[in-house]
DNA sequence: CGGCTTGTTGATCCCCGTCAATGCCGGTGG
DNA sequence: CCACCGGCATTGACGGGGATCAACAAGCCG
């Protein structure tokens, strides 16, 4: 049932890459592989979390749904990476919405199974916690930028994020279509197109999910600018 | 050394609170009380991350220094509210810059404490996810608003969770200066009083600190309603 | 071919940041 | 007791970024 290759990405995950080789084969037999497809639910906002998930195939967007009915994109996630750690062992509810944007595969293991190794294995606590901490880091990352960043510097740090090189001329693809994307810089995807003829001056072409870029340093530096202008956010010393 | 009442808030602590009597007595010995003033800085984001720390008086604010020196607020934590949890156990670095926006007393305690005791108490480790995961929460919460709200909204909403009643008329004082206020949501001083000169308009008056709302239902109702036209951020079905 | 989805572009509006002026308060020193 | 001052809050004028609405081009597929 299991395809090697599969297992491969669950074991080298960022969840499970740091529990030790006897454990890992205990929690890969208690959990399973479950297909999702594309547009399809997997648990909304509220829902009771029972389940921690590890993106084997394809991606998963996490969102909110605000009380006006909006969808507010929180989190991307692609092979290797996982969700749900946090509130599955806490017992609480998904404070998120997932949805497949690609048809994807996960597998699937509940938070009674991890917590029953808990006392046996304090390591495993600790990989938990390391990867509740990434989740913690990347939203405040994400925080900073919605705050402190117009739409074209975020999306030049994304695109330095995804490029393969770090100086120099660069070309590579786009992980999934635009729309997801503005999604996740925080935008419409109008913006998400104006944002990218803004690039266009600064030596990045863009054909059909196909992205070149002159100078990664350029990108680079592009998104780390100030903003116009901007000094002190808050009174304290 | 220790006052009564300050072991007792540290006690009952959000991150404390769920840990068995003889362990929390253990905690309190291995750690210890740290003063800080006002607009003295804790750590920076970056620094080596040895200690957790909870709030025992006063008020701190964590914040990310940008690459363009812009000071953003992420968090502002007041008695009873901890943080670092994550950061120190995994043994990174802060991921923010934390700095006192009062007076304020905290209790300090190293990570290796912690983790020496979570081989024999789980429990312990299930605290620690349970504090991070609220801080998770909160931050899915904060993208969540910073991405579809108006300024004038989030006010609403920082009001509303902050007003002893969730009905009728209602009058209280807010907690810090409004500078601050200002950046924890993510706008300017000159921003936020305009968003109280709008929420004027819906019954809301502030004199010095004290705020009067007219109609806590109608506060509310303005925190969750559409932000004039809006329907999907992203294109999955 | 015609419908459908996805991406682009233009016009317009509104929120918010910026800059500058003014008002309010608490503290200090005459 | 009051004049003066620095910090904080408010208000006005202005500009820019992004959302909205609408039109249109480009693929994709039945």
């Amino acid at each position: 049932m299991f395809d090697q290759n599969q297992i491969e990405v669950v074991r080298r995950s960022l969840l499970f890459r740091d529990v030790p080789e006897p454990l890992i084969e205990r929690l890969l037999r208690d959990g399973r592989l479950s297909r999702i497809d594309r547009g399809e639910t997997l648990f909304v906002q509220g829902d009771r979390a029972e389940f921690i998930y590890v993106v084997v195939e394809g991606l998963v967007k996490l969102s909110r749904i605000t009380p006006a009915g909006d969808d507010i994109v929180v989190a991307v996630y692609a092979a290797g990476e996982s969700f749900g750690e946090a509130a599955a062992l806490k017992g609480g509810v998904y404070p998120v919405t997932v949805e497949a944007a690609e048809n994807s595969l996960l597998f699937q293991i509940s938070a009674r199974c991890i917590s029953r190794h808990i006392g046996d294995h304090p390591e495993l606590a600790m990989a938990m916690l390391a990867s509740t901490f990434r989740h913690l880091h990347e939203l405040v990352v994400e925080v900073e930028d919605l705050k402190g960043q117009t739409g074209a510097q975020r999306l030049a740090a994304f695109l330095t994020a995804l490029a393969p090189a770090k100086e120099g001329p660069c070309s590579f693809s786009l992980p999934y279509d635009k729309g997801l994307i503005a999604g996740r810089l925080g935008m419409k995807p109008e913006s998400l197109s104006r944002s990218f003829a803004n690039l266009r001056r600064e030596g990045v072409t863009i054909r059909g999910g196909q992205v070149s870029v002159a100078d990664m340093g350029r990108l680079r530096a592009l998104s780390e600018a100030e903003r116009p202008a901007r000094k002190q956010a808050a009174p304290c010393a």
